[in-house]
DNA sequence: TTGTAAGCGTTATCAC
DNA sequence: GTGATAACGCTTACAA
């Protein structure tokens, strides 16, 4: 345990009575060796707890053992259990995250990039909404040679590498859901148009109405950009319609929390007056009076899954799921509309999850 | 702009007619230098772009341009706060972030710690809460040659070299806003024992109940530990006091939000029935119902200010302020207590910050 | 003030 | 399978 910080290949290599090039061999895992040689240096480096260089294998082999994560999305916490899911795949291996905000829309976009992975040399980008859904950015990345592992919603024009959640099918039953419950007069609040999330939303509450065939009129959609304000504004302007919604699918919890805000403000009752349900089961949708209901959608573990995808030596370990299951997380933001309270339900009750 | 990856120091020598190590000079700031040269040898690489090569560079020097931030903080907003600021501070510089988790408690801690510097070859550490307040982590650094920067609050046990703001001034306002506004059945809800900030706050919200002459019984003090859960756990055995408080101090946020919580759950009115205050001004606070009055912490400001303060090549850039002041965000969560609403207000009204 | 030579600790090349 | 030897691009002595 002592001294660990100078051992180098050297003492290794002559302890064990190798070159340093077998040893190199050793430790890059190089499948043309020696089982023999193979397991006695390994022994070897295990009892000194010899760690080689990051440094020098960076100037040697041309590239560094960091994963970047660049990000330009809006919303804290979804970064940080990115960052999470990030750390949890490289715990315990060589390699280290490093983070980097980008201006999202900048026109130096690209040229940052470039500089970033080039500059430090590194071994792979995770890529998150919505910069996983540029494809100049993916392009970038495979012209320098720098590995990517992109994460999002899955949908008709995503790449079939990237790492997903099925928001449509989720948003489809969540607002099925509020259907079952009565709900006929249901308001969206949108996310912004060049996020896919936002538009494989949109179409998941759209199918919904369709298959039960109420119409959405243009009034009963507001436009938002995922951040608690629009919301706010959103949730005043639909709340202000002389037929006003009974219930609001919200694109996420930042601005459902600001319908829900808004209900205050005008001193209705939710979810006596309104339902209301959101999108992505952060902490504060727990937090907030009445806690909301929420599609949970499971970033840590997909930030995980696309990074082990990421740092697999081979193809067998990246063979793992590439899509994975939303939830509905029902709390006590949504109920029976009023009209209906104390009639008989429409349809079975609908079990709590977890 | 072209092929800037291929340059080398030696491209540069060759060009500018000088040798490598006169290049490096250059690159390095060295203070003796002829300033011709330095001209001539600078203009050329900012025309031909030339970016040395990180990674020679880490190890030749035996140091990396990487700043870690290690972090144990519950707090997933006030991690991305403090990342944020460091970014901020890095940005345009050759630096670059890299994140670390670590298990707080763990007896592992100083361990993994020294393995991630020495590895690394990190060119400095920012520590925010609780690890900034370890002593042992800080010998580390000073151990092992790694430079620190330390976040956190002020307070007589506070070392000298801290970047903080002063928590104990701020609660101590705080809570004398409560006071003025009629309020005398004041609770508090407490942060967990080996945090400073919890202490410091304690301390400032006794202070103030000492100074208007207002008695503390044992009772209405909770324990928590900064999460939601134990706020609402706290608001709970406290509403359900004989002696019910009219106000409840937070020692943070999230706490505040459980408290809300376990009145809303209760039905009782906020700040009608109860007045509550929070710290932290994380965007839950401005998001939840009502709106929460709390104290807002420069942190972004402090992580960017200790960062700066890190790299700084010289100590004339250090002399920057080690104390940033907290400002009390008054929101819709306190009011005047029920028995006295409608009454003379006992002071002038108090102005509505920014 | 500037240049020369010797590393820093690995990996790559190409023999054996 | 394994091992000399040369990179990798820069910094640090130590000269000049």
């Amino acid at each position: 345990m002592k001294a660990r910080a100078k051992l180098t290949i050297n003492d290794i290599a002559r302890m064990a009575g190798v070159s340093k090039k077998t040893v190199s061999r050793v430790i890059n895992r190089s499948p043309e060796l020696n089982p023999d040689t193979r397991k006695r240096v390994d022994e070897l480096i295990a009892a000194l707890g010899y760690v080689p260089n990051p440094q020098a294998r960076a100037l040697a082999s041309g590239h560094n053992f960091l994963i970047g994560l660049v990000h330009g999305n809006p919303n804290a916490q979804t970064v940080m259990n990115v960052q999470h899911g990030i750390l949890d795949a490289l715990c315990g291996t060589e390699f280290e995250m490093v983070v980097r905000p980008i201006q999202r829309g900048s026109p130096a976009l690209l040229g940052d990039l470039r500089a970033f992975i080039e500059r430090q040399r590194l071994f792979g980008l995770v890529l998150m909404p919505p910069l996983s859904e540029d494809e100049a950015v993916a392009a970038l990345c495979r012209e320098t040679g720098c590995r990517y592992a992109r994460l999002g919603p899955s949908g008709p024009d995503a790449p079939d590498d990237m790492v997903t959640s099925n928001d449509r099918a989720a948003v489809r039953e969540a607002t099925g859901y509020l259907i079952s419950l009565g709900h006929r007069a249901i308001a969206l609040v949108e996310g912004p148009e060049d996020f896919r999330s936002a538009r494989e939303r949109r179409a998941g509450f759209e199918q919904a109405l369709v298959e039960a065939g109420i119409a959405l009129p243009r009034s009963m959609m507001a436009e938002g950009d995922y951040r608690f304000e629009t919301g706010l504004i959103a949730g005043e302007r639909l709340l202000a319609l002389t037929q006003r919604p009974t219930a609001i699918f919200c694109c996420n919890d930042e601005m459902a929390a600001g319908v829900i805000h808004a209900a205050g403000r005008l001193g209705l009752d939710v979810p006596g007056d309104l339902s209301v349900i959101g999108f992505d089961d952060t902490p504060t949708a727990a937090h907030i009076w009445p806690p909301l209901t929420t599609v949970r959608w499971p970033i840590v573990t997909m930030a995980r899954a696309a990074t082990l995808r990421l740092i697999a030596a081979n193809d067998r370990d990246a063979d793992s799921a590439l899509l994975f299951p939303s939830t509905l997380i029902h709390r006590a933001s949504v109920s029976v509309p009023a009209v209906l309270a104390g009639m008989k339900p429409l349809l079975e009750p609908i079990d709590e999850a977890r």
